[in-house]
DNA sequence: TGAATATCGTCAAGTATCTTGACTATATGG
DNA sequence: CCATATAGTCAAGATACTTGACGATATTCA
């Protein structure tokens, strides 16, 4: 534990988005740890991502192409991954001849219900790191910062030109 | 936009770990996108992750690999990229005849100063969209969970032995 | 009905990022 | 000098994501 201070640690940024991007992967870095921990070995933080936008009834394909921010091939592929490793099936669309319906499988729930508790845990080591008033601010500012997506008309710079529906 | 509502949108995670993903992909989504767009196309979020870890002044290659939580390989090829690109340049350590030191090029410092602009745009935009007291409990509770690394006692099943030191 | 068009999913190739393992060169401590 | 640790590199493979092209089904509308 030799830390050298001749060039003076200089200070890391501290603005919302390091430190955002900073606690979130803190969180996921836990959370996935947790995971294969308790034997999830197929889990990865990609994995998550998507697995987050899929209810526990199940949902159609398309549907979770519309709530990711991917392109369906980045989708199709994570599906195709989680498929392979029992996680998901996927079965045809009784209403629509194109469309699949993806849905957990026994251990796609289960690691469900693990990943649950898992969550609770890490919630209370954070509320016992920085207190439950904190804690609720925290959620709290997410949450609204969350619903306020797309108000406010972008400060110029931030063109975000999201147009074009191909591929 | 034509949306079914036949399947009764399901809600979305609700959690820290959740929220704190969707935000950070939110302001880096915005950030790397206003980076592009005034001419920095050599951005990305990776390299973005390593840079915040770069002071000004630039630092000596191994100090970096601490700072950032990867391996030096990792670190490496991030920087062979950014040398590339010219926005780093990496001299011999004059200290230490196996070192390398990384500072930045004219190139990378117009970055650095376009990105701190577009920054404090996006900050202005997430204060008006929550308000300025949110935004603020937002940036306590943020820095209060980072001040708190390493305390309470890892509630079990976050088993993160991170031991060796090898590679 | 039937042709034009759109949507859903797939296949395939390429790029970026990260991981693992092995290796060279320099430093440090006897 | 020798043993060991540290700094950086080279190379191969895995994972995630992007781009382009394609076949199958649905929808629209003349």
């Amino acid at each position: 534990m030799v830390k050298e201070l001749d060039e003076k640690a200089e200070a890391l940024p501290d603005h919302v988005g390091w430190r955002l991007w900073q606690a979130s992967r803190a969180w996921q870095a836990q959370f996935a740890a947790a995971m294969r921990a308790t034997g999830h070995s197929w889990f990865s933080e990609a994995r998550a991502g998507l697995l987050g936008h899929i209810p526990r009834g199940g949902t159609r394909q398309a549907a979770l192409i519309e709530r990711a921010a991917t392109t369906k091939q980045a989708v199709q592929q994570l599906l195709d991954g989680l498929e392979a490793e029992g996680v998901l099936e996927r079965l045809p669309d009784p209403r629509d001849g194109r469309g699949k319906l993806v849905r957990y499988t026994r251990k796609g729930l289960d690691a469900l219900r693990d990943g649950d508790r898992i969550k609770l845990q890490i919630e209370l080591g954070y509320i016992g790191r920085i207190g439950e008033q904190r804690f609720a601010a925290l959620m709290d500012a997410l949450r609204a910062l969350d619903a306020a997506r797309g108000d406010v008309p972008e400060t110029a710079a931030a063109a975000q030109d999201e147009t074009s529906e191909s591929n």
